[in-house]
DNA sequence: GGAGAACCGTAACGTACGGTACGGGACTCC
DNA sequence: GGAGTCCCGTACCGTACGTTACGGTTCTCC
């Protein structure tokens, strides 16, 4: 009822910070059983505090996600002196880091946790890690396919749909997989791997210097 | 502790079909709020009739996967006489169940039980819709896949890599965007279109009359 | 050094829900 | 027509957990 300043501006005490990494924590190894007690006692603060700075039980899981999500952004991938080999290694830069954090025991606890919520009507955790999951990563990616274009590098029509077959080529089933409790556990060889294929079937397909990129019926 | 034999031979009484339909419904428009309580007002029987057939509450989920997964199972593709217009039909006639399918509120609510479920340890839900979903489409079509490549018409050393690459051009961020609360309502003609795009970029991929299909670096 | 704020630890409250018990009605079998 | 079975409706029980309240400690500020 009454956030703090602090809690709106999304400007969080090192203290405040301690608590969420300490929610994290417990959503990875307790999973579901993540109680304001077992978090107050995790964090030694109490859980009168834990009320005070993040509203209810919905405030604290809000901030842990978006916590998290002010995390992962990484670095920019400048798009300027552009080659071929420049944007590939971009693209498969782009593809390891993607499936390094779908991979992670925090990203898949945090998935878990929004799509539960998202069950509920209550306090949008899905959309939150929708926009700074999938939909940060296709607006950053965006500009470096159309960089990619303009360099005469790539070949398409329209940016969002030739990132969405790149989120497929990388992603597959790994996420849906490790969601449900597949075991999978990928090593940095397999992300590599991966990275790399998704990268060549990437240009196999969208290529500019390759062959008419798809035969029409 | 004491199912009854029916329960343990997945043979259902018509009664217990209805029950287990309930709780589908429950699922889909109530989302997280399935209570005992809830399912047997729904389905109009007791909550001492649900505990006798499903022993708990996480059989009664348990039993609502597997019902369901029962009535998935869609048509065998038999793969002799296989031409290329035959095998790129049937592929896009894969993709496109697919899609309904994963777009489906009843795959939607069911994937976030179990992914709920998945968190905790208790019931391998998680397993059970894997099994049914993901592995099963895999088994069913890697037939088909192989097929295409002893007639000549395929080109791939794995099939189950060469599936994977097709469930990721087919899903891409359809599913996960679903499950997080997007909205993302895809029409009949979209499904069509993706089923479509999805097919010519596998064939782009790993068509055997097509240019060498990746380039090794 | 005294007032007040911040916060920890813990106890207490209210409720929702999983699970159980019980009474009563419908049906079957003898 | 009486015993047994199945099942509906509902009341009940126990507990887990979100939320609140409160005493005690430390720190800051004057």
């Amino acid at each position: 009822m009454t956030p703090t300043k602090k809690d709106q501006d999304g400007e969080l005490t090192t203290r405040q910070r301690a608590v969420l990494d300490a929610v994290l924590e417990l959503m990875v190894r307790e999973g579901d059983q993540l109680t304001m007690t077992s978090v107050a006692k995790r964090a030694s603060c109490s859980k009168e505090t834990l009320y005070k700075w993040f509203g209810d039980r919905d405030g604290l899981l809000a901030a842990t996600v978006r916590w998290q999500a002010s995390r992962v952004r990484a670095g920019s991938y400048d798009s300027q002196r552009l080659d071929a080999a420049l944007l590939r290694e971009s693209l498969k830069d782009f593809a390891a880091t993607w499936l390094e954090v779908i991979s992670s025991s925090t990203s898949i606890a945090l998935n878990r946790v929004a799509i539960g919520h998202a069950a509920s009507r209550k306090s949008n955790l899905g959309g939150i890690v929708l926009a700074n999951g999938r939909f940060a990563i296709g607006e950053r990616l965006k500009p470096v396919l159309e960089a990619g274009r303009a360099a005469g590098l790539l070949n398409f029509d329209d940016a969002e749909t030739a990132f969405r077959t790149f989120f497929g080529l990388v992603g597959r089933d790994v996420q849906i997989r490790l969601l449900l409790g597949d075991k999978l556990d990928m090593t940095a060889a397999d992300i590599q791997r991966d990275a790399t294929r998704a990268t060549d079937h990437f240009f196999a397909l969208y290529g500019a210097n390759s062959e008419p990129r798809i035969r029409i019926l």
